[in-house]
DNA sequence: TGTACATCAGTGAACGCGCGTTCACTGATGTAC
DNA sequence: TGTACATCAGTGAACGCGCGTTCACTGATGTAC
């Protein structure tokens, strides 16, 4: 195999491992404030320092769950985009959308890991910037199909000044082909997404829309009409 | 005035209002997660112990600084929406929307306090709930005034089923006359303020929409549009 | 294949810090006669 | 107005808990000859 070939080395991507899986346990279950080495090392029947091996720090261990977040929601997100036929945009961001919230409710701790308040304490380092962007490109593919297929449109003027300028530097470096109007439109969809499922993990639609899946799936259909997404 | 009468009870009054502050001070520095009593404490120059005379408990504490937050944004959205002719409803909606941003930049811990992840080991109780909904319905004003003066409207057939009786309970609890079709886009609409926010605030935009004024400018008008909403 | 040495996983104790909350107390302020 | 008593703000010590991180160490695993 491709893997390490001693027994040490392989144990030690197995620690590692385990040491991510607990983690991500304890994020689970107390949130990311909640979230601590000596927990980790509890529950791996190891001493504290024994970690110190594995991770610099903990700011490192949540970076590496960060990171893994977000690789993680892209992938779901591309999986959901890119299931069926490739010229169904409008049924293709309504399953990206729909990915995005059930990711979000198995998993809440981990979508705020990403989404929610910052992290006491920790603040997030720059290699974290990328593969956010990579979810955002996993949400847009299919309107930039739509625009590649000469579907995909908005009504209105584009939008000039600082925000023109703005969404063409956005989508360079995106790398995607989408027109300022219509990329200003599919941001704050985005937005609405992220809200909406902001606003169910929170607890804010408790006692008026339990479950949310009519009210979810009803905005992000009309979201799909709007960007003039079609079947 | 209307205030106590004894020295006693003025004094009472002034220190609960301090610790009041110095907690959102706190809050502000340091986000929810290290709001704590021994730094409340620490700042007014008393012993921890001296604390429990005025809270019960850090969680009291806490709620009330939730309580005081929903009721100061809901406030300030109905300040930002009453301004100018009543009938100026897109220009009230945008105005409220403006609103809550400018609110949540101002204070972003606040704001994280209501509408980012949970307080570890905090739950919200009950009686947070109505001040929550203040908030929405000082949102929705100029919504519920356009359909009041016939207009305020969307496109497509009113939604049926789950959602439909959602919505027609939601308007019936806050004691709102909005059709369902319309409620239902509005909601989406709110969600989309507050998701545009979270993204704002947690950094989502740096190096894209820095600054986001044009962004969100250009997404609130666009929502007001949708809704039917003229000037 | 056997042995000497190097590597490194994991230990255990400690440092220095933080937290919420309880409890018996002192002494100043307020109240009732 | 003066005095006895009750109220209550604030003290200081303590309990029991948590945390990240460092450091010198033991002993097993791996490597080179």
């Amino acid at each position: 195999m491709a893997g390490p070939h001693t027994a040490r080395a392989r144990a030690r991507v197995q620690t590692l491992a385990d040491i991510r899986r607990v983690a991500l346990e304890q994020l689970a279950a107390e949130g990311s404030a909640g979230l601590s080495l000596r927990a980790v090392a509890r529950e791996l029947g190891v001493v504290p320092s024994g970690l110190y091996r594995y991770v610099a720090s903990r700011d490192e261990l949540v970076t590496t769950l960060v990171l893994d977040a977000y690789a993680d929601l892209a992938d779901t997100v591309r999986g959901a985009t890119s299931r069926g036929p490739r010229r169904r945009h409008h049924a293709r961001w309504v399953a990206g959308a729909v990915a995005v919230r059930t990711w979000a409710r198995a998993q809440p701790a981990r979508f705020q890991l990403l989404y929610g308040s910052p992290v006491p304490g920790y603040t997030a380092p720059a290699e974290t910037v990328e593969p956010a962007t990579a979810v955002v490109v996993a949400v847009l593919a299919p309107v930039v199909d739509a625009v590649a297929t000469g579907s995909g449109d908005v009504d209105g003027p584009p939008p000039g000044g600082t925000l023109g300028r703005q969404l063409e530097a956005v989508a360079a470096g995106l790398g995607i082909d989408v027109p300022p109007g219509l990329l200003s439109r599919a941001v704050a969809a985005w937005s609405e997404v992220i809200g909406l499922v902001v606003l169910e993990l929170g607890g804010h639609f408790v006692g008026g829309f339990e479950p949310a899946d009519a009210l979810f799936d009803a905005a992000v259909r009309d979201q799909a009409a709007r960007l003039g997404l079609q079947d």
